[in-house]
RNA sequence: UGGGGGAUCGUCUAAUGGCAGGACGGCAGACUCUGACUCUGUCUAUCAAGGUUCGAAUCCUUGUCCCCCAGCCA
């Protein structure tokens, strides 16, 4: 079990579990469970309920949370998600001992208490066709009708029943079903469907089955088979909750566990639903379920952000029963938050401008020193390679600056960081196109280290690389990954891909890094200096061909100050 | 127009009859060898209308708006 964070905030599942723990309910017990279906990849949405399962579980004496696959669709399900699952879920930071468990363990037992509900009279073989069943089931504001199957006698049933195990129908030809109420007013009391023939083999108990049990069978039953006391879940399930109860009530279970819930999360400029993921990747739209733009657990890792950080995102964001939508902002803060503490820092250029230091020795270079961190001595120092011809950022210069632009122009001096401080004496531009190709400058043999003897101050300070010494690296800028906050909602009837980001992926082939980088291991986080946080690419990165991702910019008051203005002056 | 839920700063979220607080965000400033970090100040909220009460985000009444439900998905 994961360590208790002393810092966590109440909400009102928290203050449920408390009270019943202080009533002695359930005799003093307190598990949880994390119950995903392994028919796809985890997203940060799934994250909120581990951290709320596995985290309300270690900040009770004896609490304990359940890792346990719903695996009980075999269509839609692989061992392959089972593993990623796990691996997402370890990645986290959270130990589920030896406390992980299938649904489909308990087919079994699964099977025996239907059989039960038959012989109890509640539950019955329909042979009606699957749009039979629909049209049957009548309608939001009409009553259903009852099937022509739901008299059948027992022994039929039974008989039936065991025969659709047998293997010995189509699939579509009969179903379980309870026989509740066609008229509630709960669609989902409408006799909902228990089991249904499945001819697929299921990824872990192989062709053993030829039915399958549904969820509202098999997910309260597995929770009272585990010994579950609070079962959380989203508000979609909130319907379900009679059928919940009515199942466990009608078996005459031992365990009985609560149902709660708590709203789903929604954060701004993606979509959190397995459905539509599986689209995106499907379609081609990203490069598969961990491409660093997915809010996926395997594509955030990917992207650069920590398990720390999604875990401080989760204790902000609270739990709720209201329908919210996440600030994308909040989720980056976090990101910046965890990373500025224990990212080092290096000097890359993404866009390089060559600059020549026309007094510099042609034949020279030297090693200067930099910190790895500013503010954290702890994380030591590095030696960065200086020559006469250097790369600085293109943005860094400005031939006609703007009034507070405090960078590189002609006749202005300038810090390089850790380095001298320059002045910049000449602009060399291509004689055809008229872009500038070189920067001429000086530098003052004094100012080495960055700092003059004399006290003069520069308004700005400049990263740069030398330029036989710097790497090629590739460099992934990475944008929100749809252009509006909520995705789902287009205009004119048009997909939710219409408001995917064009945008959402930059790729620089040519930025220039440090030479110690060179062999920057794959998921290392780096802040490059006036940048943003980069995290070598676990994928495609490797030691003759560095790739970075960016995690999430620095935040940057002066590129928002003139988009403010190019704003104003736009309207 | 059935049933189940929900409405508090721009965004999340506290306050369970007693000062509407925190975080993100925005704005302004200080600091700075990262226009970063940090620090300071500041901005903005109880869905509406009635009622109960010394006192209401909270209790009552009547509305309004939003979300979910008609899978042999979970």
């Amino acid at each position: 079990m994961t360590t208790p964070d002393s810092s966590q905030s109440s909400d009102f599942i928290r203050t449920i579990i408390s009270e019943d723990l202080r009533a002695k309910k359930n005799d003093g017990r307190l598990v949880t469970r994390f119950p995903p279906e392994p028919n796809g990849y985890l997203h940060i949405g799934h994250a909120k309920s581990i951290f709320l399962n596995f985290g309300v579980a270690s900040e009770h004496q004896g609490g304990i949370c359940n890792l346990r696959f719903d695996d009980t669709n075999p269509s839609k399900e692989d061992t392959k998600y089972v593993e990623a699952i796990k691996e997402d879920v370890k990645w986290l930071g959270v130990d589920w001992n030896d406390r992980i468990f299938y649904a489909s363990d308990y087919f079994d037992t699964l099977y025996n208490y239907a059989i039960l509900l038959i012989k109890k009279s509640k539950a019955y073989v329909d042979s009606l066709s699957a749009e039979e069943i629909r049209a049957y089931r009548g309608t939001l504001t009409e009553p259903g009708k009852n099937s022509p199957w739901r008299d059948r006698s027992i022994e039929e049933n039974l008989t039936l029943f065991e025969r659709m195990r047998a293997g010995e129908f189509d699939e579509g030809t009969h179903v379980l079903r309870t026989k509740i109420d066609m008229a509630s007013l709960n669609m989902n009391m409408r006799d909902p469907t228990l089991y249904r023939i499945r001819k697929v083999p299921h990824h872990r108990t192989g062709n053993k089955w030829h039915i399958y049990p549904m969820y509202d069978f098999t997910h309260c039953l597995s929770d009272s088979i585990e010994g579950v006391t609070h079962s959380l879940c989203t508000l979609e399930f909130q319907d379900h909750r009679p059928l919940y109860d009515w199942v466990l009530d009608e078996l005459g279970v031992e365990n009985h566990p609560q149902q709660i819930e708590f709203a789903r999360l929604n954060i701004s400029y993606t979509v959190l639903s397995k459905r539509v993921l599986h689209e995106l990747v499907d379609r081609g739209n990203v490069s598969g379920w961990d491409d660093p733009r997915m809010p996926t657990l395997h594509g955030l890792r990917r992207r650069g952000y920590t398990a720390k950080s999604i875990r401080s995102f989760c204790d902000r964001i609270g739990v709720a029963k209201r329908d919210a939508v996440v600030d994308m902002a909040l989720l980056e803060h976090s990101a910046r938050e965890d990373l500025n503490h224990h990212a080092p820092r290096v000097m890359a250029v993404l866009r390089p401008l060559r600059l020549v230091i026309e007094n510099y020795p042609e034949d020279q270079d030297e090693e200067l020193d930099a910190p790895n961190h500013p503010n954290d001595e702890t994380m030591g120092i590095r030696k960065i390679p200086f020559s006469r011809i250097l790369y600085i950022e293109q943005d860094d210069f400005c031939e006609t600056p703007p009034k507070k632009f405090f960078r590189l122009a002609p006749g202005r001096e300038v810090r390089l960081r850790y380095a001298y401080l320059i002045t910049c004496i000449g602009v060399v531009k291509d004689e055809q196109s008229g872009k500038i190709i070189e920067l001429r400058c000086t530098y003052d043999p004094t100012t080495r280290g960055g700092s003059a003897p004399d006290g003069r101050k520069v308004k700005a300070t400049v990263h740069w690389v030398s330029s036989i010494h710097s790497l090629q690296a590739e460099v992934r800028l990475y944008d929100h990954l749809f252009t509006t906050p909520t995705p789902k909602i287009t205009n004119d009837g048009k997909d939710f891909t219409s408001n995917l980001n064009p945008r959402s992926l930059e790729t620089l082939q040519d930025a220039r890094v440090e030479p110690s980088l060179k062999s920057a291991v794959p998921g290392t986080h780096y802040q490059f200096e006036r940048h943003a946080y980069f995290c070598v690419d676990r994928v495609d990165s490797s030691d003759n061909a560095l790739v970075f991702n960016r995690t999430v910019a620095l935040r940057d008051t002066w590129s928002k100050a003139q988009q403010t203005k190019t704003k104003i002056a736009g309207k």
